[in-house]
DNA sequence: GGATTAAATGTAAGGGCTTACATTATTGGG
DNA sequence: CCCAATAATGTAAGCCCTTACATTTAATCC
C-alpha cells in the first residue's frame, strides 16, 4: 500500500465526490459554493490534512501573494521599524514579505530586485530614488510594480512615498542659523547612491547660501552608519582647524555617536557645541540632553506603503507620490551659539 | 504583432538552437554543458531579459530556495540584528528571506507558520522553545526543517541554536548579589509564551535562594518592551514599599528606560541604585553611565543559524543543539550596595 | 407547471519548468 | 580506424492548480 505522500486537490475532490473545480472554489472563494458541499470539502480537507501546493497555485493564478522589499539594512532602526509596519499591514492585506538587503551598494540591490523577481514577488518596495536606469528598464519589462519609499520626488519614474528630504534638513538648518550659529560641522552618511543622504547635505549648503554664510564655514565628513564612525567624525571635525558651534548629523545615530565623544573630550553640549540628529528614533530621547532632530513617521510610511503597494499589484489607482510631514523637534542638544 | 509579455524557457531553446532541457541546465548545473552551448545559452537569456517563472520552477523542482523566519518584532534590535546575519549568510547560500512577526503571541505565531509553510518555505527559523504541540506536529507532518534560535535547550524536539538564558542570568546574579545586594527589583518582559524571558526571572529567583537571601526582597515587574514601558516599571518599583538596591532589567531597553526614570527621580545610577540590562546592544553604551548588562552574540547567532537551517533543509547533518558563549559586561551601571 | 433566470457544479485546457531516460557526439585506447 | 566509455544534448512526461466556458440544478414568477 503506497502512502502517497502528500494529498492532492484530485483527493480531496474524489473524497467528497465533487469535482477539482469545486474543491478550488471551496478554498478560494468560498461564497459560490453551496454550504452542503463546502461542508463535504472542508470536511475531505480536513481529514486529509491538505494544503495547496504553492508552485501549482502560483503558477495556475499567476501571483504569488507576496511582496518583497529591498532595504539597506535592518540593523538601522528606521528601515527595521518601517519595515515591521509594513509587513504588519502586508498581513491584514493576505501578503507576505520577502526581503532582502542592499548594504547601501546598488550593484547588491540590482541583484536583488532580480533574485526577489525570479521568487516570484508580486510588488517591490525599494528606498530612495537612486537607481540605475538598466533596472527600471527591467522592472518596465518585467511589468513588476515597484514603489519607492524614504523620498519624495514627484518626477521621478517610480512612484514614490516619502518626505522631501532636503525641505526638512532646509527647516531645521534655518532654525540653526536663526541661533546665530556660523561655523558648521555636517556628518554625513555616504552620499553616494544615497539621495537622502545627498539632499539633507545640500540643504545645509543651500540655507547657508540663503542666509549668506560663507561655505567656508562649513565641514562636511561622510562616514559609515553607526555610535563609532559617528564619534570618530566629531572628533576629526574638532580637530580639523577652527572648531564648528553646531554639528549636523544625517541621522540620529551618528549624532549620538557625536554626543558621546564631545563628552569624551569634555565638551559640554550644548553649551559648548550644538548637535542635531535626523528621524527621531528612541535613542534620541534616551541621551543626555534629549537630541534635536527631524521626526520622521516611518512606521506610517512603511503602513501606508503596503496599502499603495498592494493597490498598484491589484491593479487599482494609486497615488505617484505620497507626501509625509516630518516636523523639526527642538531638544537640549540645540541651543544658540555662543 | 504580439508582444509575448515574457519570455519563456522555450523562447530562449528556440533562439539559442538548443533543447529546453539544455537550458535549463545551464541554469542549474552549468557544469554539465559544454562551454560553447553554454555561452549560446547565455547570450539568448541575456538579449530575451529571460528570468524563469518562479511558479513553475517551484512546481518541477519541488522546492522554492526560500527560508522563512518567524520572530517577534523587527523594533526589537536583537532580532533585527540577528535577522539581518541571517538574510546575510542565507543569501551567499542562493536562499531569499520570507518574513514574519508574531508580535509574541503564540496564536499568531501559529498562524504565521501555516502561512509560510503554505508560501513554500523549504525550513523556518523560530524563537524560542515555547509552541503548542498543535504546530510541532504540523511541522513534522508537512516534514518541513524548524530551526529554533535564541534558546538553547538539548532536550526540546526542534533543534537550536543559541544560549542558556538560565545561566546567564545566574552568572550576572552572583556577581550582582556578591556586591552585597539584598533588596531586589526585577523588571521583565512578559514571560507567558516566552521562555527567554521566563528563564531569566527563574535564575534571579535560584540565585537568591541560592545566596540565602528571601524572596520577599525579591519585587517582580513585567511590562512589555519598550523604553516608555521601562521607565514605568521603574516607577513602579520604586513606590512600592521598600526600595530596591538593585534592578535587573530582561533587557537592555528596559533597562535604559529605567535609567532615564531614576534620572528623572533624582536617583543617582549607580550611588542610589545599579541597574543591569540583558543583550548588550549599543544602546548600552551609549547611556551614561553605561549599562552592565550580558553581552549576546547576536549576529553570530543569525549567521549561524542560517548555515543550520540550510544544512537540514538540504538533508545534511547537522547539530541539535549549538550553544553559543555569553558574557556578562561590568560596567558603570552597577557598584556594591549602600 | 412551464418558461426564464440565477446558482451550483463540472469539464478540461493550459501554465513553464525539471529531470529520468533515450539518443547522439566526442574522446581515447588498442 | 573501430569500439567502448563518457560527455553532451534531446524528448517528453509529469508537477497540481485555477478558471473560462459548458452544463446541470434550483429558484422565481406568471
Amino acid at each position: 500500500m503506497a502512502t502517497r505522500s502528500v494529498p492532492t486537490l484530485d483527493d480531496v475532490a474524489k473524497r467528497a465526490a465533487v469535482s477539482t473545480a469545486t474543491v478550488s472554489r471551496c478554498l478560494n472563494s468560498p461564497e459560490q459554493v453551496s454550504e452542503s458541499t463546502r461542508n463535504r470539502v472542508n470536511e475531505a480537507v480536513m481529514a486529509l490534512g491538505y494544503t495547496p501546493n504553492f508552485g501549482a497555485r502560483v503558477m495556475a493564478a499567476k501571483r504569488t501573494n507576496t511582496i518583497g522589499a529591498i532595504i539597506p539594512t535592518m540593523e538601522n532602526a528606521i528601515f527595521a521599524r518601517g519595515l515591521q509596519a509594513f509587513q504588519d499591514e502586508l498581513r491584514t492585506k493576505g501578503y507576505t514579505l520577502l526581503v532582502a538587503s542592499s548594504s547601501y551598494k546598488s550593484d547588491v540591490e540590482e541583484e536583488q530586485v532580480r533574485a526577489l523577481i525570479a521568487r516570484g514577488a508580486d510588488g517591490l518596495l525599494l528606498i530612495g530614488h537612486d537607481r540605475s536606469t538598466t533596472i527600471l528598464n527591467y522592472l518596465a519589462a518585467r511589468n513588476v510594480p515597484a514603489l519607492v519609499a524614504w523620498a519624495h520626488d514627484p518626477d521621478a519614474v517610480l512612484p514614490s512615498i516619502g518626505f522631501d528630504n532636503f525641505e526638512a534638513m532646509c527647516a531645521l538648518a534655518r532654525k540653526v542659523i536663526s541661533l546665530g550659529h556660523k561655523r558648521i560641522g555636517l556628518i554625513s552618511a555616504a552620499t553616494e547612491s544615497n539621495d537622502r543622504a545627498r539632499a539633507r547635505v545640500l540643504a545645509v549648503r543651500y540655507v547657508m547660501e540663503e542666509a549668506g554664510i560663507s561655505l567656508d564655514n562649513l565641514n562636511v565628513i561622510e562616514t559609515e552608519y553607526g555610535i563609532e564612525t559617528g564619534a570618530m567624525a566629531f572628533q576629526a571635525l574638532m580637530n580639523s582647524g577652527q572648531a564648528p558651534t553646531i554639528v549636523f548629523c544625517g541621522n540620529d545615530v551618528l549624532a549620538v555617536g557625536a554626543m558621546r565623544q564631545a563628552q569624551k573630550m569634555g565638551i559640554n553640549v550644548p553649551a559648548d557645541i550644538s548637535i542635531t540628529g535626523f528621524d527621531d528614533i528612541e535613542i534620541a530621547r534616551v541621551v543626555v540632553p534629549e537630541l534635536c532632530t527631524v521626526h520622521v513617521p516611518h512606521r506610517k510610511m512603511g503602513a501606508r506603503a503596503a496599502g499603495i503597494l498592494v493597490d498598484m499589484v491589484e491593479g487599482r489607482p494609486f497615488p505617484h507620490t505620497t507626501q509625509l510631514d516630518v516636523t523639526v523637534e527642538i531638544r537640549g542638544s540645540l541651543s544658540a551659539a555662543r
